[in-house]
DNA sequence: GATGAATGAGTGTTCATTCAT
DNA sequence: AATGAATGAACACTCATTCAT
């Protein structure tokens, strides 16, 4: 946990040094990022760093987690009406802040990445495990909402199902990100009508119309 | 590029070396691993090593082509008739093949998601680049034989659909390595049928059942 | 020098870092010790820490200072009466003192100990020689005493006799405080007899009982 | 355990580098010791000393270890004949030797003490404290020969027994190097001689003539 | 053809200490 | 009187790579 010197540091230097640290791990991932390197480009001193910080694995953490909050506090509150539609059209609010985030935040979607890679790697820190477990959760409490109107298909686990719009939201995120300076801002809301048409596709549960595979992955669900 | 000597090396010498570097790549991602712990782990001499390799990242980028293309070896050819159905089913051998190749070689599939991060990340290098594209453009291949029959949708740009098509592929291999102890083979080709149908609802051409959205990203594609 | 102000200070504050302090510098010797983690453990602020002392060294010899005259202030009287048995008598009492203190302070005979071996390293501070030599010149004082009722052998140099009887008694002192938890009160003051003579055997004058040997070392005293 | 490599080291700058870990541990304790100094004036490159030890600790243990080796390979054998003027004659050639060897070699002494230091504090090394024990297990078969033969008191715990021999060793040891260049040959041996015979008056049975005191220290022996 | 000794810049982290407040 | 933010040199150790043999 960062010590809460932090909090009182000049915004502006944290915001620097938070700046820093997310490109750094954005694109070296956490294994590879340089804390030297970061501190330098943060323009602090050696020792402030570790005033700060406990450690590398303390800093990425308190970067991802601020990120993380950072966009949730954005997010639309949950729909007021129950139903199949107020749930779509929820989901396509969360989509169109998220993208609007990341259109502002480039550097942050990429540290988003990074972090679930670094989560899928095999010298997951447990700090990080948290920030990633409690995003899922929020995601899968959403799912749970939508299975509830019948809006999400309840013959796959919950679990893949997060993990599914996940990373589709990150594809589609980072396909985004590549071309940003070519997209007009028409094209970045028709691409939110399209990952949450995606969504959809990949929420939306089995009917007749569309055949009966994929039922269930499991034999004993 | 690898030297030529390497091909002459004791097939047993190069597996070993191709299984250490794997693992230690598939933990740790390119820059977080440790050159000399794959040395050390794979028994053979430094000299050695870079006698085979021109550094760390022509290592890196001869493993994966070898995890690519051996798989690549396996997969079932293009189908021989060209219709919808035919098409379906050939992802659907595709697939199986891929889920099978990835139950036998976990390590593999986590190396394959290791690249695909490294690609995304800032420090790409040319060499993986190119496996990446030989890669996708595979996929690219496939996609548009799908668009010709009318199996997959014309309305998005074709890189992106790509990239979902990856991306959901290796997010359920993932979800699938992570239980692979408690999947039954049943489990598994239900799994297989489960991604068939997720790939099959993403790349569905849009039609009236499931609304007018996400029609395209671009307004000039 | 400490700062006055250190006398001032709440006596329980005081008492905190004396005790960090103690336990820093005895288990990792003063150049090993970490002048943050006691400040750390003293619950004290950095700044506070160096308003009281200049520093590493003077918290070093205030400490240890500290402890050496605490155990002093217990310490018997010289024997009012001049004889043989009446040292003997003497030794005895500052041994059972110096055991019982030991008892209750073990930190604080570690400490001592790491004193002495700070003083035979390469890297002596001047401060911390005084210490040690102030507490010499006491043992030398008594043992000229000593000599003086023909108690004590006057054919070694005084300071060897001095440093013998250091180390005999850090040496049972060790001795006793890494079995303390299994020793019973009764055996300790059986080990004080003990320790009291051995250094008796170990002062005595040469006589003919024991031969010859060791009558001086060098030759002209 | 140090890589074999260092076995086929040049001599000579393997004395290079033990010469400086000796002096650099002798003067600052395990853990006042830098590498880094050790490393610089040893002449060598960072990388090529972690070649050949694992890490400090290692340095330490070997350097040590081979003082100890060094000086136990020169200690005559023990003596053919049993009886206590046998026993006591091969003392004294102990201590000849040892008190040779020390004034030879006053780094080692001093490494020595550092070493029993080490041990004494509270961050004790595993292969430390096993050569410290290899040496007093030596000195306790020592002594036991010597309690069979009579010349050895019984009555105390032979582990107390074997720390006073080993400190009374080291302290007259110290004494003689702070004093080696105004010492001739002949106070040394001279000196060989008082210390043969203060370990003596240590050991000797109680009798009669002195007294009772000190008889055991443990109730139940 | 193949080795492994050697390098020194780099790693993350801790150090004793200072000084503006 | 007292704080705690800040420093940068030093710490033990690892890195990818070279090269004489």
């Amino acid at each position: 946990m960062p010590s809460p010197r932090l909090f009182r540091l000049d915004p502006d230097k944290r915001a620097a040094i938070f700046s820093a640290a997310a490109e750094e791990f954005a694109t070296h991932g956490f294994e590879g990022a340089s804390y030297n390197r970061i501190i330098e480009r943060a323009g602090v001193s050696k020792g402030a760093m570790y005033y700060y910080f406990d450690d590398k694995a303390d800093l990425f953490t308190t970067v991802v987690t601020d990120v993380f909050d950072q966009l949730e506090k954005d997010l639309p509150p949950p729909p007021p009406e129950v139903s199949a539609a107020a749930f779509w059209r929820s989901v396509h609010g969360h989509i169109d802040c998220i993208i609007r985030y990341g259109r502002e935040n480039p550097t942050y979607v990429a540290l988003m990445r990074a972090t679930h890679e670094f989560e899928y790697s095999g010298v997951t820190d447990v700090a990080v495990k948290e920030v990633c477990k409690k995003s899922r959760e929020r995601i899968e409490r959403f799912l749970r909402d939508g299975q509830q109107v019948g809006a999400v298909r309840g013959d796959l686990p919950l679990s893949l199902l997060v993990e599914l719009v996940f990373v589709l939201d990150r594809t589609v995120g980072h396909w985004i990100a590549e071309r940003l300076d070519e997209l007009t801002s028409e094209d970045l809301s028709r691409a939110g009508r399209m990952l949450c048409d995606q969504i959809k596709r990949v929420l939306r549960p089995a009917d007749s119309h569309h055949g009966r595979d994929g039922r269930s992955v499991k034999s004993t669900p």
